[in-house]
DNA sequence: CGGGAGATTGATTCCAGTCAAAGGCGGTGG
DNA sequence: CCACCGCCTTTGACTGGAATCAATCTCCCG
């Protein structure tokens, strides 16, 4: 939890219920809300003319997201997606500065909070871009096994094929073939259709 | 100017020279320092195995780079190297927390400066994955533009067309083609090999 | 004038995307 | 227990566009 749930509630903070599928906020609306998840979880993508979706970020209890536009009053660079029943404090922006004046504290949690974002986005920016089709999809699943912070055995992946498509920006068809190749090369495992890293 | 150069030094900041092409720091390092540059351009960039560049980002006097890293206690998702003579004062973790114990408003200044980063790589993914050459070349000399602050003439572009490349993940003979269909189409001007936009 | 870096062009290759068609698997209801 | 349905996965054939490779060409500068 990054601001303390008291806290948020004492000064004015709504608890919103948002539904599967419900978006939060759309890209290139203008940030005027913190928000922080009370249960649930939200992903933040893009979805171009095509319909192709890019998965930015995942968040789930106790994570606020969408701070960076707030901060510097800059216009949301995705939108926010309830994955599941979800429910999120929202809290003016006004309010949201008078938190951190009256506890500064949080502003060294929002530092290392947003650095971590940095460096992650960097990180992917730089995996797109650089690395082959396989690289990708390893970086994805490398991330995914450092969030579990399981690094020992191989572990089931959560995810439907479409889903790895939708975070490394590639198409099912593209995931299930190179998955397959990492298979035969031992990189991945997979049993009845299931994903094990 | 993000800290001010009295107090830099103050703390015990050192000013460090480097040459053109020079490394301030190398992809992977650990980040143990403050840098914040006095004078020149550094560039912060990924270079893989097959010597394929990507410019994550470009910092000129008075800017700060490699903070995030610092403030997790992370390895540096790129390399900075001097794209010019460039001074950069330099000063450890500990003294630039010591700076942000006793002159708090600076940690205003890094969230504001971070948040600002985010939302600025969340865009370049955005644009990378999801929209066709022609869009990435764009928003790469819209970025450009921006950061001139001219918005209403066409103005030089100082780069040459391997830079524009690097920047947008591209290869030189796809953006030198890709220009030539935007000159084509009236989205830049090309005259004697010089792009304007 | 000569040399070198950057720009350009054309031919070819390669690989992810696209489209279309099955193939499994799990859950539901009769 | 089985039939059916919907979602996900898989496969194959084809396409298109960027990368690659290999020559020039141009412009600038000493």
């Amino acid at each position: 939890m990054i601001i303390d749930t008291e806290i948020l509630l004492q000064y004015g903070a709504l608890l919103k219920n948002f539904e599967k599928n419900e978006a939060i906020f759309y890209e290139d609306d203008i940030a005027k809300f913190y928000f922080q998840i009370a249960k649930g979880k939200v992903k933040m993508c893009n979805i171009n003319e095509e319909g192709k979706q890019f998965v930015q970020g995942i968040f789930s209890d106790g994570d606020s997201f969408g701070e960076p536009p707030l901060l510097i009053q800059e216009k949301y660079p995705a939108s926010a997606i309830a994955l599941c029943k979800t429910s999120v404090y929202k809290i003016s922006e006004h309010l949201f500065y008078k938190i951190l004046q009256d506890y500064p504290h949080y502003k060294d949690t929002f530092l290392k909070i947003l650095a971590f974002r940095c460096v992650q986005k960097a990180n992917t920016s730089k995996d797109i871009i650089n690395q082959r089709t396989d690289h990708r999809i390893l970086s994805f699943l490398n991330d995914f096994k450092r969030r579990k912070g399981s690094t020992t055995k191989k572990i089931l992946v959560p995810y439907t094929r479409q889903e790895i498509a939708d975070f490394t920006g590639l198409r099912v068809e593209t995931v299930i073939r190179c998955l397959l190749l990492l298979h035969k090369n031992n990189q991945v495992q997979i049993l009845k259709g299931k994903v094990y890293y």
